[in-house]
DNA sequence: TCCAGAAACTTGAACGATCCAATCCTGCCT
DNA sequence: AGGCAGGATTGGATCGTTCAAGTTTCTGGA
């Protein structure tokens, strides 16, 4: 068995001190070029890798970075979370950080665990997915100065946090002129409950939409909790009261719903989902596509800047969703 | 800013030793009762946590488990791997160990990972999902006496190692034989090529149920990659030369297949999927369901048994998964 | 030739926990 | 009262790295 590989095992190798295999290590710069590559070749001769638990005593940094995993709720939308933290991964791994997971089934027991994370295994920082009005995490975690970034902006505006999130408006706002252009005149809603910040921002891209087209969205919208069943119920109201000819849903849950809604009626009445899940591509159901592995890749981005370096807040990133175009609208 | 509590402030709150904190941490049994209490006290007062990184120095354990995160191919049966990790997370969490993510393109590129983070991080274990005739990855590991749980078992039977599976043949020959009490005869079966272990496998169930009810199931099969279209076509496939009364699917993609082939075909042609996906769940498509929490569960189990325990190879665990009724049988 | 100053490199100490070996109690028996 | 056994407690060394401070070597100008 061969024995381990430290530092002091490069330094006798190379001939040099620990130190100067360390300054080869984090400040190239200061050592001279001779030195440097013999020190590289020592490195790369004995396969030496740095002990992170070591570097991380030392230094107070561990290179980890905690992403929360949640469990699976309706499923369908559940693909988005998977999609991201696989962007996160990959994005994260570029730039010398890894990511752990955890859970929590409520926002106290997920702030305890970020006060386990931090004292046990002294995380650097934290990506949130997801964020609502008056965020205790949020809150939590900026009073004790963790770094943090959140894919969903901060609702509030209370407290300013690297974020990045994507345009939902915008995405609602296509899907709307986009039925628009193919000549609906009548295109309904089917949303969230008012008062969390994702839904309101999906439903006023439609309605605004509808608006600078002149047309009057009032009565076109209805509100419930998300699930299929939920976008069936809405679907069939809107088809006995105020019969639209175009739905745009806040979910690809609600899309669905709506689509078993209106089978057999005619003429069609075009149905656009949220999110580009899985189901969508495989029901051949139009969706707003979210940019989900370039959002995991710039809230990496946001976080190293200010892990590494600058110390001033980053600016939020706001991203464009795209259409992803089906049969059904 | 409170200062860093250390396993010294402890001792010090409590008017011991550092080495009676320590004990009444790794080893109560050996501290009087009325001392321990008192230590306790003094970390709860305090908030006192270990520091994961000077005890993994000393100890070598990190208690991290590496899982990899694949990008999601066609989507439909990447919840499987979510709700897999979900599971893992918790169970780990509950036994006091954590997850790390990494991904990999390719075999060589997993197995130069798995030196960086062994190197690197010390990582206690790896959980690998999904094997494969001959896989490299697992003899690298063994060959490395790295501890390592497989979700899938090894189809060369070569090496044992520790693993958990669910019994695909079961759950293929329970979903056929609920087609043959419902009356069908000609049962046909949409499965990957041949050579695939979890393919061949989840094939052989249903064959072997068909031959038990004295079903002669030759040419009732046909062989594809997996995705919705290729489902599609064999499906028409099939109704064009042996025309089934029935159909199970080696996954949910398939199925899925399956299922827009046969619209309209009447009378209405059974499907069967595997794997229980959210998109199931959507639009009605029974399906085999994977007991994932539990199987994340189990290799946590057998995880723990060769980290904290006993030096003997565990017992693999096999699963049996159980039927998710919808009406599209 | 000599010296100042910079550059390059080396040495000792520290991070916080655990392990080992030595010491200190405590209760019990004679 | 003294001695002893056994468990409880203590100090010191250690893991591998980086920081801070010290020492040597190099360079260039008078």
């Amino acid at each position: 068995m061969a024995e381990k590989v430290t530092i002091a095992t490069v330094a006798r190798h190379a001939r040099v001190s620990r130190q100067t295999v360390s300054n080869v290590l984090n400040s190239p710069h200061i050592v001279r070029q001779e030195t440097r590559q013999r020190v590289e070749d020592a490195i790369n001769a004995l396969g030496y890798r740095a002990n992170q638990a070591a570097r991380q005593m030392r230094t107070g940094r561990s290179r980890l970075i905690a992403a929360r995993i949640d469990p699976t709720r309706d499923g369908i939308n559940g693909s988005v979370l998977d999609r991201f933290l696989h962007g996160l991964t990959e994005t994260a791994d570029a730039a010398g950080y890894r990511v752990l997971l955890y859970t929590a089934t409520d926002d106290d027991r997920e702030i305890a665990t970020y006060g386990d994370l931090l004292g046990t295994y002294e995380l650097d920082a934290f990506v949130l997915v997801g964020t609502k009005y008056g965020d205790p995490r949020t809150e939590w975690l900026a009073d004790r100065d963790v770094p943090f970034v959140t894919f969903g902006r901060p609702w509030d505006a209370l407290d300013a946090h690297p974020w990045v999130d994507v345009d939902g408006a915008a995405g609602t706002a296509q899907a709307t002129r986009r039925l628009l252009d193919a000549g609906h005149r009548r295109i309904a809603f089917i949303g969230w409950p008012v008062g969390s910040g994702v839904g309101d921002d999906r439903r006023a891209g439609w309605r605004d939409a509808l608006r600078a087209a002149g047309v009057d969205p009032t009565g076109l919208h209805r509100e419930t909790e998300d699930g299929i069943a939920e976008g069936e119920r809405l679907m069939h109201d809107l088809l006995d009261t105020v019969a639209p000819s175009a739905v745009v849903c806040a979910s690809d849950s609600l899309a669905l719903g709506a689509l078993q809604a209106i089978r057999g009626v005619d003429p069609p009445v075009s149905v656009i989902g949220f999110d580009d899940t899985p189901v969508a591509a495989a029901v051949g159901l139009t969706s707003v596509s979210q940019p989900l592995g370039e959002a995991a890749a710039r809230c990496v981005d946001l976080l190293t800047g200010v892990l590494d370096g600058d110390h001033e807040t980053p600016t939020p990133v706001l991203l464009q969703p795209s259409l992803a175009l089906r049969h059904t609208a």
